[in-house]
DNA sequence: ATAACAGTTGAACAACTATTCAACTATAAG
DNA sequence: CTTATAGTTGAATAGTTGTTCAACTGTTAT
């Protein structure tokens, strides 16, 4: 989206009605800054391996080998995705000697991946 | 995400308990197609744009041109992100005259963007 | 018919992103 | 101290994605 907002783009014959649902279409919007945020909270979920992730660490932490041994991944690449959940605190981790354990941070996160599941079903 | 999945990678010295604990992380892995089609939906979810243009029509449906100046953005990169919303089944529309009204097909999804509001709110 | 407007579409380009690879740090064990 | 394992990191690359542009369809009005 631009951000240069809403000079008089030549567009659509905007009578009156149609004035009146631009008007309230934007009060609708949040503002920038909220819709990049939320925008970049889906994007984080937006990969299946992040989500192979999050599936495989609900309940019980573990730690990054074993995950990627879970998804069949290397270490690196999992390390990699780690540390954009860990950057979006959808993880938080423990270090217990070499191992480093990750898990959910929270319940929200569970809940949305619920809803979305159900929403799939379809 | 490989699909080619799990021969021994030569990586952790995976001892009992974490042979254990990758079992259950594998029990808890949604198939792959499955991961794949919740990755796609929040991938849809995870542009601003396609936000902006959610939160625009949410309440009365409107005109691809209405929704186009609201955002501030031409009418083609607007249509291009209603494909997306329409191929994932956010969105529905019904034409009137030379018009396309579009609408949110449910409020699952509105369920799902205020959990995440409320996620990021911290 | 023809002009004007609403909307869609495909190609092209730029920006972004996920995985790989190699090099690195740090902890544990011999 | 030395070696092996766990994990992180930066650069490089291949693949994906959003916007622009121009051309197109279809509906309305003159």
């Amino acid at each position: 989206m631009t951000d240069k907002i809403h000079e008089h783009l030549p567009e659509c014959e905007a009578h009156e009605e149609h004035s009146d649902l631009i008007a309230k279409g934007r009060e609708q919007l949040p503002e920038t800054t909220k819709l990049y945020d939320l925008s970049d909270f889906f994007k984080v979920l937006g990969d299946s391996t992040r989500l192979g992730i999050l599936f495989a660490i609900d309940g019980a932490p573990m730690c990054v080998c074993d995950i990627a041994l879970t998804l069949g991944m290397t270490k690196s690449a999992v390390s990699h995705q780690l540390k954009v959940l860990r950057q979006n605190r959808l993880v938080k981790y423990s270090k217990v000697g070499k191992n480093v354990f990750y898990e959910l941070s929270d319940d929200h996160v569970r809940d949305i991946i619920e809803k979305a599941l159900e929403h799939i079903k379809e």
